[in-house]
DNA sequence: CTGAAAGCGCTAACAT
DNA sequence: ATGTTAGCGCTTTCAG
């Protein structure tokens, strides 16, 4: 490692302070133009490179940002949700242009969390998907701006927010398999009455089928643990109430589960079942009949809260603004019209 | 914020100075046990956090570790290779308990690279999927352990690496399927001459036909871009070779997209074709039928990786060991005995 | 076993 | 427009 080269080297070879090859480096209006050329020529030269170390430790400034992800185990927040790669290169993508660098973080436990941040001294935070309790007083007394993405807290107020309007995708999805002919539609989901997001995503299922003056049935309504096997078994299920011709799902993967259901049973989708999914993971295209779902716009959502959390920064503010994006509908094959 | 507690704090408060209070923190056997003790508490008691700043600054060692990812957009790295998200988790897991933290970084310029390396002063560098020829200059002058994951290059041997053996994959993939009576095998990758760990992969199909005296016929030998869409194109040609009975690819995409394509001509698989794929993503179970597939053991790779970079920081060496592991053949439906 | 003091690389008053 | 100087929080010789 060749020795580092520091703003004292720049400042004895061109017989300047230290003072001075600082305030060019920072363009602070202090250093004459010429001498900024100089100073910033030689640095280029010598191959200087900033020490953000040193920087923080004089500024308080790291140009660090952490992410949080669900779950005390990472791949497994992967594996749940194909998206949160694709959100971080995005998120990523977008600080990075205002100079910060990412850091990834698991959940972390009550006590190692505000040690963390104080120790690390990241600048912000985002958090994705889920808000554990015990971070609000952590990051309360850790001050920096926060941005919640997916989150529906009791507290989540308190913070930026960036949220999908599942109620709007899900009312779409129910509102286009009314009009390819449905009536009895049935409803799957994971948890509607802990989950709100899948309250949320049942809202716009109800209210749908509510505007069109068809009677909501609670038989069509179906819990399952959200996952591909939790989609088989749903299927089932489903196959024993004949009434039913099509299904809203609240994630692809139950949709993709219910369309092996079927199979198994020798039944079949679209014929015998229509079913639109909900997220557009990578499967839905692949599968057969290619799924008809509810997709996200992930690059939105990245920008979003990047750009919350930089312009927070830039005012030395702690926001809590809130930004609703609207989700689109995919039309695949897993839709019949009758 | 709170105002930071600092160890010049907790000095004050015992009547110690600060060093005391340092050794106390960093274990260092010039403390007695008892001053150790009361140190500790009152550091608890005081909410103290160590700076790791400060300490950064102060030893060079700043416990960051840095990913860098394929491609200059990270979600396209995600997009391709679905494992990338599970390697990070078990990654960060691996090294958080080493107390180090995890940057993640798209593919970074010539000219920007080593200034950032400084700039932050990772103490550590793990490189996955692609090993960009510029990289190499800075890494050397850099000096830090390194570890490349999944990359075959000139020059990869300077540096610790892990991969995967891809010969034996597709070798025991061949292996299968001429043990369920088949011998027009095709093999089907990306670009045999330019990518290695296809080049890899081929040997292996190579080798099993020899093995089990069976002609190399180069006609079975089908070329194609890397995605479900080249999957179905190859699918329309491999409907031409009737003789053809399985295939195996080199890529899980390839195989569903071959799957779909034959769907589509009314042909079935395995019934018409068996085919095996590689890497066993997600869609993988959940398309039909389920796809026979190798699988690659992400976890082994994750640690391997951290372990090696772990091991080189404590003997203050920068390694170059290599990591073969193996993958696994996972059996599902898509093969049919004949 | 503990204290004093220098130093890591940079910034930011304050002075000139 | 440039120089001086005092930190930022911690580690680490070197003394005692």
């Amino acid at each position: 490692m060749s020795k580092k080269v520091t703003i004292y080297d720049i400042a004895k070879r061109l017989h300047v302070t230290p003072a001075t090859v600082s305030y060019a480096l920072n363009n602070v209006s202090k250093v004459s133009e010429e001498m900024r050329k100089k100073i910033l020529d030689t640095a280029r030269e010598m191959g200087y490179s900033r020490d953000y170390t040193a920087v923080s430790l004089s500024t308080g400034k790291t140009y660090l940002m952490v992410l949080f992800l669900p779950f005390e185990d990472i791949s497994k927040a992967f594996l749940e949700n194909p998206f949160y790669g694709e959100f971080i290169g995005l998120f990523e993508q977008r600080i990075k242009r205002k100079g910060y660098d990412l850091l990834i973080q698991p959940e972390i436990s009550e006590k190692d969390l505000l040690p963390w941040l104080r120790g690390r001294g990241v600048d912000a935070i985002a958090i994705l998907g889920s808000y554990p309790k015990h971070y609000r007083k952590a990051l309360k007394t850790f001050g920096k701006p926060v941005v919640l993405v997916d989150v529906f807290d009791e507290y989540a107020e308190e913070y930026n927010r960036v949220i999908i309007s599942d109620s709007e995708g899900c009312y779409n999805a129910t509102k286009y398999l009314i009009e390819s002919g449905h009536k009895n539609i049935a409803f799957v989901a994971g948890d509607i009455h802990n989950s709100i997001v899948d309250q949320r995503r049942y809202d716009g299922y109800h209210k749908a089928l509510e505007e069109s003056n068809i009677s909501i049935n609670k038989d069509f309504l179906f819990i399952s643990e959200v996952s591909f096997d939790g989609g088989v078994a749903i299927a089932s299920q489903l196959l024993k109430k004949k009434d039913i011709t099509a299904v809203v799902c609240a994630a692809d993967t139950l949709a993709i589960g219910i369309v092996n259901g079927y199979r198994n049973a020798g039944k079949n989708v679209p014929d015998d079942l229509s079913v639109v999914g909900f997220d557009d993971i990578q499967s839905a295209k692949m599968i057969f009949p290619a799924l008809t779902t509810i997709k996200q716009d992930i690059r939105a959502k990245a920008k979003a809260a990047a750009n919350l959390l930089i312009e927070d920064l830039a005012n030395h503010n702690i926001g809590n603004k809130v930004m609703e994006l609207s989700p689109e509908l995919i039309i695949r094959d897993s839709v019949k019209k009758i």
